[in-house]
RNA sequence: UCCUCAGUAGCUCAGUUGGUUAGAGCACCUGACUGUUAAUCAGGGAGUCGUUGGUUCGAGCCCAACCUGAGGAGCCA
């Protein structure tokens, strides 16, 4: 049993039948109605109790926390509250929970309490609602691409590429970390590792997706990825999902366009799948935005900021264009900017992002066209000789949701570029033969999936949106 | 990694210029209650004041180091 789900009966499909429904009990008042969670949807059931038909004991095993199963028949609810209701005589208590010890309660919890037992948050209203959306955004991600003709990957998570250059890695051995084999000039062998050579968990699919996307022309990754990075921020994960679509004969132009569609999308699939769920973030954020003085609350609710973006073109315009509107803004000519933008060149930091985003145009911000001097190598150069075809979406809030390129696809041009950042080109021998046979421009960008969930569930920290987050001097359960 | 702030009961917090036995709400326990909605009412238990060291007759409060968390910055997705 256990095939009826809370979220049907809700729906109104088993009136008047008798139905066995099993859950988790969120509350139980007046020794007669029990809050029945089952995870279904953000709804509870209330199974409402005759107690004179239950044994005491079966009775006081009734707790916040424990799984029971409930047989009785749905009927309209006589009080306020719902529309339908449970009238059972036959409860079973399947697993007990010790009020005393079990640390939900029901009231409210501080998000930060709630990450240290990140295997029980999920039971709460919140955590609930967010691992539903999440699920719903797996699957629409799949969905979009599949329904464009684009083929997914599987590229992989331990790699034996020293060059990706996104960050730094974290290393995979087997060895015996108490008695490690040395070379002659005192370095660790490798060689005599697991894979006879060094490896790491990949910062990212794109090289191997690169070489899919010269043959299937369109596909997409969607994976783990891993930054040993010292990141103590509310938007860095040490383990994050990334979907990085790769596209032959894309150019950045193509690329926009299809990462502006994409995320519309899913906006849109959260917007038509997920209200309930939204609805209570929605309400949710509201309440912590009233705790704010007024100057800091955001001018948009969440639903109406998700329907904005889906509603809405981004703005897009070159990071030339992007210098102008900065270096004659207010903040810069007052001096507030804590860095200062005077001269073409300077990589924009997070203030200056915001201010764009934010302030000037107050929506989604596609930047294009970066100086090559700031960018990564396997991006192609522009004619100019100084640009490369580069572009960063940006969100309000979170900042840098895509990253992407038009890839350099010029064989020479390629190398030139490798050897100027100092990779050895033996280590990238496979890469440089999908220029050397049969090359073609093409173009791909990275969507950080957390980021994504966080702006649409309107959480402020990337490790409410990921069951169990990995981030710095942090890797319980 | 850097800057700022915080750490007191299971949770959220208050705690006066350093001064007797450290408080509240919620939760929990006991009792009452057959239409409640974070139920309500009466009573009860519950603390190594983050850790270590220091100043002082006396430290939850002052000083130092460390640990943990949050916000911001850098790196990025």
């Amino acid at each position: 049993m256990g095939k009826i789900k809370i979220k049907d009966i809700l729906n109104g499909k088993y009136l008047q039948q008798e139905v066995t429904v099993k859950g988790w009990v969120r509350t139980f008042r007046s020794n007669r109605f029990i809050a029945l969670n089952d995870g279904s949807c953000l709804t509870n059931l209330q199974i409402v109790v005759d107690f004179e038909a239950l044994d005491e004991q079966t009775l006081k095993q009734i707790t916040t926390g424990a799984s029971i199963a409930a047989r009785g028949v749905v009927v309209e609810s006589l009080g306020k509250g719902q529309a339908y209701e449970i009238q059972t005589s036959e409860i079973e208590i399947i697993g007990v929970s010790d009020p005393e010890k079990y640390p939900l309660q029901p009231k409210k919890h501080s998000l930060e309490f709630l990450r240290e037992i990140a295997h029980l948050r999920v039971r709460t209203n919140t955590f609930g609602a967010i691992y539903r959306v999440r699920h719903n955004l797996i699957y629409a991600v799949h969905k979009y691409f599949h329904e464009k003709g684009f083929f997914n990957v599987h590229t992989p998570i331990i790699t034996g590429s020293d060059a990706e250059g996104a960050g730094e890695m974290f290393t995979v051995s087997a060895l015996d970390l108490d008695h490690l084999p040395r070379t002659d000039d005192g370095q660790v062998d490798f060689s005599a590792d697991f894979f006879g050579k060094h490896t790491n968990l990949t910062v990212s699919g794109q090289l191997e997706g690169e070489t899919a996307a010269l043959a299937l022309t369109e596909i997409y990754t969607f994976g783990p990825t891993f930054r040993a990075e010292n990141s103590n921020t509310s938007r860095h994960l040490a383990e994050f999902w990334m979907i990085e679509p790769e596209m032959a004969f894309y150019d950045l132009h193509d690329n926009m366009d299809l990462a502006e569609e994409f995320v519309k999308y899913l906006v849109s699939f959260a917007l038509e799948n997920c209200m309930d769920d939204l609805t209570f973030l929605n309400q949710r954020l509201a309440d912590e935005e009233k705790q704010k003085p007024q100057h800091q609350r955001q001018e948009m609710g969440l639903l109406a900021q998700l329907r904005f973006v889906a509603d809405n073109e981004f703005v897009r315009l070159t990071y030339t264009e992007a210098i102008d509107i900065l270096r004659n803004a207010k903040p810069n000519k007052k001096k507030k900017f804590a860095y200062l933008i005077d001269e073409w060149g300077a990589d924009l930091q997070s203030e200056h992002e915001r201010y764009l985003v934010e302030k000037h145009f107050k929506k989604p911000v596609i930047l294009y066209n970066y100086p090559a001097s700031i960018k990564a190598f396997y991006m192609r150069l522009n004619q100019d000789g100084k640009t490369v075809a580069a572009m960063d979406v940006l969100f309000p809030g979170i900042g840098e949701i895509i990253g992407g390129s038009q890839r350099e696809e010029r064989y020479d041009v390629l190398v030139e570029k490798i050897k100027a950042i100092g990779i050895a080109e033996k280590d990238l021998w496979w890469y440089l033969d999908t220029r050397r046979f049969g090359t073609a421009p093409h173009s791909g960008f990275g969507l950080g999936f957390e980021r994504l969930v966080q702006f649409i569930t309107g959480m402020g920290n990337i490790r409410d949106v990921i069951p169990f987050p990995r981030t710095p001097g942090n890797a319980e359960f």
